[in-house]
DNA sequence: GCGACAG
DNA sequence: ATCTTGTCGC
């Protein structure tokens, strides 16, 4: 399908069942917070510092850029990545001044052996929407991905048994897709949207993301 | 035991 | 995620 088709549907027929999937309405979205973290060890101890850019949805000017590093105590394991983020991505959003209306996050969302990736997990803590944002793909089940077609805005969904989890998105030309999925209080549609109205000419990720992950990068010399 | 594996 | 030089391309 391509984002043109889905623009339309969006501002058409779609819009009463979105409105019962989605707790907001698109036009209210006033400021997105992008979460990423980084990391590094110093000896024996790993480090990691989370950043979150909140950028406003029309003039895409940053609002705010809060930070928070700490000591990791839980490993990466595949499925479990927001036992490992959360902690930290906690005390960063209490450092927030502004009241974000959605956040999207670098991970997976619903699309996830559980249906229950770090950015729905974060969506109780936090009360809002959130998105899933990833970079690579996360097998399910044996379940493997379309290949979108090389043309921006084009995606595939990704089924499992029948269930959208969630779409691998080309949102570049010649480059590898990225893959979205609901964090919560959002419908696929909608994340596919907002994540595309956010990414510009150099980066395949939308700004929110790209961001916070340049941000974590710099947070990370200050600190290691 | 072997392979796969968001960040 | 992170460790890292050069290199191809707009």
């Amino acid at each position: 399908m391509k984002s043109e088709e889905l623009f339309k549907v969006e501002q058409e027929e779609w819009i009463p069942e979105i409105s019962l999937k989605n707790n907001f309405q698109l036009a209210d979205i006033g400021l997105v917070a992008g979460v990423d973290i980084a990391y590094w060890s110093e000896g024996e101890a790993d480090f990691g510092v989370c950043c979150i850019v909140v950028i406003d949805y029309i003039s895409k000017q940053i609002i705010e850029e809060v930070e928070y590093y700490g000591q990791i105590d839980v490993p990466y394991i595949p499925g479990y990545l927001a036992f490992r983020e959360l902690p930290l991505v906690k005390e960063a959003v209490k450092k927030l001044q502004s009241k974000p209306d959605l956040y999207m996050f670098d991970g997976n969302g619903y699309l996830h052996f559980r249906k229950m990736g770090i950015a729905t997990h974060a969506s109780f803590y936090l009360n809002k929407p959130t998105i899933g944002v990833a970079k690579s793909y996360l097998k399910i089940k044996d379940t493997d991905f379309d290949m979108p077609n090389n043309e921006v805005g084009s995606f595939t969904y990704i089924k499992v048994d029948g269930e959208i989890y969630g779409a691998a998105l080309r949102t570049r030309k010649d480059v590898k897709p990225i893959f979205i999925s609901c964090g919560n209080w959002i419908d696929l549609e909608t994340s596919i949207i907002i994540t595309l109205h956010f990414v510009e000419n150099n980066s395949r990720l939308p700004i929110t993301t790209r961001y916070a992950d340049l941000a974590t990068h710099e947070s990370r010399k200050k600190y290691s």
